[in-house]
DNA sequence: GTATCAAATTGTAATAATTACAATTTAGGA
DNA sequence: TCCTAAATTGTAATTATTACAATTTGATAC
């Protein structure tokens, strides 16, 4: 826990409890939750948490560069410790978000076109290898 | 116009008056524009729209491959006319999607994890060339 | 430890994006 | 021209997000 104090106090943001769990919930679910599903899985030990508290810690948090949203499911954001550059993998069978630890060797090429680049986001979809597995089981 | 009406046959898809200016709108403007952009500009030369079918239509296109979706801006989805892999970059200051022309390298990566991949994506976030020129005019 | 105050939290209400669905219309083959 | 499955339409419902005013609280100064 202390851990995500040392985060928030390195940026000059004021410790909260909200703002613990919400940073701690995504230190230890690799899920990629959206906004609902942190919010309604702290709820239950948390019962005066707001849901507009949620949203606000995520996006200062958010600013702040110490988590990113993701954009690949369609009309919902999708949250993530921002550790080391990553790219994503969404299966359109399971739904799983999968991490894909490569980096981006384009980014020089987008530099030289004017631009400055501040984020670096990759998303492939597809069937993920367990769902291929399954299917070539099932013969279909 | 022809040109519409073919790609619509090729996939076996019913050509009607809806679709064809769907897809011509999408072939005219590279704005990566929302559905409601869509439905808002055609609407006035064709009263009898209903947003609901520039959402089926929208849908059924990217199906069948022909447009693809874009969730780079937050919570809503963009269309692009699928030619060639491109990736995009998403300026925070003036909101333009500006096209990047390409291609992934990482995909041989992705494919030894053992996912079968469809569809590839990229997306960088900053400050376009020209709003950079225009701070850097202002001194700000 | 207490007072102070800007900032954070809460709950409700408003807005925006998308989907569901039943009734009507229509494209395209027989 | 007729027929039917599929597409379109409009309304209503759902979902995601934002706005905002009232209340509470973290962190600093005393």
């Amino acid at each position: 826990m202390e851990k995500y104090v040392k985060i928030l106090k390195e940026k000059n943001l004021k410790v909260t409890p909200q703002r613990l769990i919400v940073i701690k919930y995504l230190g230890e679910h690799c899920t990629h939750p959206t906004t609902d599903e942190i919010y309604t899985n702290l709820k239950s030990n948390n019962p005066s948490l707001s849901k507009t508290t949620v949203y606000n810690s995520l996006q200062i948090l958010e600013k702040y560069g110490i988590i990113q949203s993701i954009t690949i499911s369609g009309s919902e954001l999708r949250y993530d410790f921002k550790e080391k550059m990553h790219h994503h993998f969404l299966c359109k069978k399971c739904g799983r978000i999968i991490d894909i630890e490569i980096e981006c060797p384009n980014l020089g090429k987008i530099l030289e076109y004017g631009h400055r680049v501040d984020e670096v986001h990759g998303y492939f979809k597809g069937i993920c290898k367990k769902c291929m597995n399954l299917r070539n089981k099932n013969g279909s």
